[in-house]
DNA sequence: ATAATGGCTGGAGTTAACTCCATGTCAACC
DNA sequence: GGTTGACATGGAGTTAACTCCAGCCATTAT
């Protein structure tokens, strides 16, 4: 009475994983090196990304795309992988990692409002430019 | 009958301005060296900074807190030395960055969505993992 | 008069985050 | 059984945006 689950079995090379996260297979490596993502090995010595490590980057991709810096992504990443001991404190850096992005929403925000203002300014100075030409 | 403007004499030497905007003198000079200021020169080739220099440093500040790549602001730059005739453009260019920034805008919001979602299931997670424990 | 201060230039060094390359292994296809 | 193709490693190269440094003038302070 069990549901199979495909999903659990199934593993990628590093090619057709790279494909899959849309990420170069050097990049890949590079994370590795760094201690972001750290897959199995099959009994050639070749990388085996599972499904689970599929999820992983994806979060690792909004960590990066909220401007989180590698060294810090490396941390979360080395405490995730100690375990669930560690649970409190991965819980801290993203309550931080939220006030950092709060912040960044509200400068985007304030530089957005002095931008549309700028442009309103060059639509006025662009109309009496081409008055004065005509 | 006319009113005396100091500001507009006014200027700064190139460490009093660093201070002023916040910026140290080797950046103001990387800065000038990629075109994105080009401030005046006394006698003695020491750069001067005006009031007019000051806003526009602001300014750069914007588009590179909004991620704009010193290349572009170069680009930016250029128009603004070479005069009127090129304000259609530089317009061009702000309206395209602004659709940048609400893209930014929307990533960062999503990733925020994420990330409070995550951090309520870890909250979740540690409830469960103290329980566990006693 | 000399020493400290501040600025100038050209160029080297740094950091982050990749990206590329040479060389080597192994399984698969013709 | 030789070639092809995917993957492995270690290390060099790249780009952006600074940052630092050596060596040289001019001005100011003692």
């Amino acid at each position: 009475m069990s549901t199979i689950k495909w999903s659990d079995k199934m593993s990628y090379s590093i090619g057709t994983f790279a494909e899959i996260v849309n990420l170069s297979i050097d990049t890949l490596r590079y994370y590795e090196k760094e201690g972001l993502i750290i897959p199995e090995r099959d009994e050639h010595n070749r990388r085996t990304y599972t499904e689970k490590d599929r999820e992983w980057i994806a979060f690792i991709l909004r960590l990066k795309e909220t401007a989180m810096p590698i060294k810090k992504i490396k941390e979360y990443a080395r405490l995730r992988y100690e375990g669930d001991s560690t649970m409190k404190e991965r819980r801290a850096m993203l309550e931080q990692h939220r006030l950092f992005i709060i912040e960044e929403k509200k400068k985007l925000e304030e530089n957005l409002k002095h931008l549309d203002k700028k442009i309103l300014t060059y639509h006025a100075m662009i109309d009496k430019y081409e008055k004065s030409k005509s």
